[in-house]
RNA sequence: GCCAGCUUAGCUCAGUCGGCAGAGCAGGUGAUUUGUAAUCACCAGGUCGUCGGUUCGAAUCCGACAGCUGGCUCCA
């Protein structure tokens, strides 16, 4: 009946449910000191500090009085007040009293009121609650008051509406595709990676089939490089204190960098960063403006300190391996520079089937190092190469880091969520520090510009949302087991071994499951498994030397030549491996089907 | 780090009021020789996260620590 005007207001509707919320638990409970409630992206939460504590427990009851309120079909009734009278109507609400001396003077301060509930808001709100149409609470978290570590931690409850049980509905199963996606559960359920207490918090291992997938990726990596006129570094995990004195580190990174050890009396940091040592290389001989620009690349792994309570899979660790890269080059070179290092960047993403992507540019601070023209001129060359790049970004103005402007690069995942990548950000500050130069056409010293660059951020983060992206039926360039053979009897496990040695040969990633179950089962462990070709062969196959072909996202294939089959398959890893072919898109964004081709 | 919750077999989870530790899957052994998502039987598997406390007695109650989960702050 409304959901035309649903869809427009829906911003209207997630506030308003917010204030039925904050109705329902001041009804229900005892001393609460109210916050703020406002609209989220998908839904509404409020901010409440009360004696009690809420676990889900709560939810019920309190969504059973919303929908009293709802029923009800009370009037959002928009007041406004003069300051003393507001200050009155807060008596006893601390959080609100402060939120209401920061309103600017002039500025009306509006109340809400639905029922006895009173509330200091901005709005907009609904006509009444009735209007309200299908809700629930999600989830109660804690939240510092205004956002503030030194403040006090607030309780604040996360629900979401809909237009309609079905649209709620729509909306909770895609919180439940998520996590089925969730890339801890795949990991364990692929024996892809873990973590282990006796180890650390924070600290990966990866399992094999997890390892060949990066070291695929790896390979991968390098071979671009490579091509786009990168050289590759190996440095060490370790430095003395006096490089990170002078890198600054010590300075402005310490409650990052963990603890020092001490070797033969001199005191070394484990690194939370490569470009110190990546320094070191360029200024191990003389540079000429002849030599720019440089480009090293290293898949450089750091450790940095991360909060307990921050860790998150693969998402958030405390050791990690960037792809990281310092390009060194002259004034005249950097607009290039950025705008290859931003094509590359597309280039990557496209072959994993990221093809939406958003940018952040952030301009110089307050408090900056570096000449005003070199800021003025890198934030330039990064903006144009935005332009150029036709990606869509937003402006962070002043954000940028003290030391130089940057770009982060986001993409959008297959369903729709979004993740950082990349970053490509100027550095002003190290190049002064470690004194860096190259000797210029005048015979003189001149000061490189430096961009440090990570375009997959790091490998264990990249994996992660990959694992979530493919839903861990990882396409067939990057699936650990490509193929798995399945004999119907122990009569065929001779010919099928000498299947899988041909595509072994073939260089293909291939398993023969010889065990004595029936094939259902063998079908459904490598469905599980998530293997993206099953052969299956029986008498049939054994004595007409083909193989029946099974794909995980098609089903049956029919029956096939070996040699064809490996032909096919050869065909389809190319698709996906040479981003420089992949004008044809291999990986629409959708998950399965997409991975297997042509068929 | 902060708030809340959680931690039982490799995995997913039961375990009532404080009274002998359970299931399914996975694993091992044997039987079965199987045609496109689970063949059957038997066996083995645990200092109930760790340490301390209360108690005649603790998986169960209390405390500390570690780890995990949802958030906040921070971030590749």
């Amino acid at each position: 009946m409304f959901r035309r005007r649903l869809a427009l207001d829906l911003e209207k509707v997630r506030h308003s449910a917010a204030h039925v919320l904050a109705a329902a638990v001041t009804r229900l409970f005892e001393d609460v000191q109210l916050d703020i409630g406002p609209a989220t992206a998908d839904g509404f939460y409020y901010d409440f500090d009360l004696p009690h504590r809420f676990t889900p427990e709560d939810f019920p009851r309190l969504e059973a009085e919303m929908a009293r309120l709802v029923a009800a079909n009370l009037p959002f009734e928009r007041r406004e007040l003069t300051r003393a009278e507001a200050a009155r109507a807060l008596q006893g609400q601390r959080y609100k009293l402060e939120r209401l001396a920061d309103i600017p003077a002039g500025e009306p301060v509006s109340f809400y009121r639905c029922g006895d509930f009173l509330d200091l808001c901005r709005g907009p709100h609904l006509a009444r609650t009735g209007e309200i149409p299908v809700f629930k609470l999600i989830s109660v978290a804690g939240a510092y008051y205004r956002g503030l570590e030194t403040n006090p931690m607030l309780q604040r409850i996360y629900g979401i509406v809909a237009e309609s049980a079905a649209a709620l509905q729509a909306q909770l199963d895609r919180l439940e595709e998520a996590h089925k996606r969730d890339h801890r559960k795949l990991g364990r359920e692929l024996d892809l990676f873990s973590q282990h207490d006796e180890v650390g918090a924070g600290l990966i291992h990866w399992h094999p089939k997890g390892a060949r997938i990066r070291a695929l990726i790896e390979d991968f990596w390098r071979r671009e490089h490579w091509r786009r006129g990168y050289e590759l570094l190996y440095t060490p995990h370790l430095g003395r204190a006096q490089l990170w004195a002078t890198s600054g580190h010590l300075d402005f990174y310490r409650a990052s960098m963990y603890a020092p050890m001490k070797i033969d009396e001199c005191e070394y940091f484990l690194k939370p960063m490569n470009c110190p040592f990546h320094i070191q290389v360029y200024k191990s001989q003389l540079r000429s403006y002849r030599d720019l620009p440089l480009r090293w690349a290293e898949l450089g792994t750091v450790y940095r300190y991360e909060k307990a309570g921050v860790l998150h899979g693969l998402l958030r660790v405390r050791g990690f391996t960037q792809d990281d890269a310092h390009i060194f080059c002259t004034s005249a070179q950097i607009e290039e520079e950025v705008q290859r290092a931003i094509s590359f960047a597309l280039a990557l993403f496209k072959v994993f089937g990221f093809v939406e992507v958003s940018a952040y540019l952030s301009t110089r601070p307050a408090k900056a190092i570096g000449e005003e023209e070199r800021w003025t001129q890198a934030t330039a060359s990064l903006a144009q190469a935005l332009e150029r790049a036709r990606i869509p970004h937003q402006v962070d103005d002043g954000g940028g880091a003290f030391y130089g402007p940057k770009v982060d690069l986001k993409i959008k995942d297959a369903i729709g969520r979004e993740w950082q990548l990349s970053t490509i950000q100027f550095d002003f500050n190290m190049p002064e520090r470690f004194d860096v130069t190259y000797v210029g056409e005048d015979g003189r010293a001149h000061r490189p510009y430096m961009v440090h660059r990570a375009l997959l951020g790091s490998l264990e983060r990249f994996f992660g949302i990959i694992i979530e992206h493919y839903g861990g039926a990882f396409p067939l360039w990057l699936a650990p087991e490509q193929v798995r053979v399945l004999p119907l009897t122990d009569k065929q496990v001779e010919t099928a071994r000498q299947v899988t040695e041909t595509l072994l040969a073939a260089d293909l990633r291939v398993t023969l499951d010889a065990g004595a179950g029936k094939l259902g089962a063998k079908i459904r462990n490598a469905q599980l498994e998530k293997i993206p070709y099953m052969l299956v062969i029986g008498p049939k196959e054994a004595e007409a030397n083909t193989v029946a072909v099974r794909s995980r996202a098609a089903g049956d294939q029919g029956t096939s030549s070996v040699a064809d089959f490996v032909d096919r398959v050869k065909a389809e890893v190319v698709l996906g491996n040479v981003p420089h072919d992949a004008g044809h898109q291999p990986f629409p964004p959708k998950a399965e089907s997409a991975y297997v081709g042509n068929h």
